[in-house]
DNA sequence: CGACTACATTGATGACTGTCAATGTCAGGG
DNA sequence: CCCTGACATTGACAGTCATCAATGTAGTCG
């Protein structure tokens, strides 16, 4: 910053006019970008798909570990990390882990890009 | 992977009854993390939001440096993984560098949630 | 109670990312 | 022709992340 000490109205009338205000604020910007964060994984992309697309609209960590090919501490944490985005529910029956796609959740957050 | 070696159909009828397919697969899921990714950054989403309400449609590099507080190249590196993302469009002018959305690029990452 | 199962948590490690200082490139003006 | 200004590229460094092996926890069944 600070390059223009002197001649700031001389001959510049093309460039460097900012809008003054950065139009989306800091902290705004910081929340939102959670939640691209969390989608910015193939792996948890495809979580999202398979409890998506499954018929019951819930699975459990046995059905999503298989077809990842990955360990099963790694889909843990991936799902952990979807659920704190708000992208998805946990509910625990029995020993098993059901998971579930939070109803508007994906809308909302395609709705956080009309937005920007 | 295997934990199940032997009784696999023994009173189990519940849970694990995988998709079969990923329904989303390898390489489709690490294309649209790419621009998730590149969303995944509050500044990156800053610089979004400034070229997008700029009346003109389109900001050089010295509108975008200011308002973030950040270094000229770090503005210059983000900018690099937008366009490289699809999401912006660069084109030189003289001595300046004009950033300008990419006509619906935002919808169409909107639209990528949908299409899980 | 004790073994087993489904899942979560911890710790460690290699890979990636955001940031800046320094330098390079290229156009315009004296 | 050199100098300045706008922007890009490189190299380095600290912080974050994805992954796994090992361990912990809590239901279930015998």
């Amino acid at each position: 910053m600070k390059l223009l000490p002197v001649l700031d109205q001389a001959t510049d009338e093309a460039c460097c006019t900012p809008s003054g205000v950065p139009a989306l604020g800091a902290e705004e910007a910081k929340q939102k970008a959670l939640v691209f964060k969390a989608l910015a994984d193939p792996n948890r992309l495809r979580l999202l798909s398979i409890v998506k697309a499954d018929a019951s609209g819930e699975s459990c960590v046995c059905d999503l570990t298989e077809p990842l090919d990955l360990g099963q501490p790694t889909v843990s944490h991936h799902l952990k990390i979807l659920v704190e985005a708000g992208l998805l529910h946990r509910e625990k029956r029995g020993t098993w882990a059901y998971y579930s796609l939070v109803p508007g959740a994906l809308d909302e957050a395609a709705g956080l890009l009309a937005t920007l």
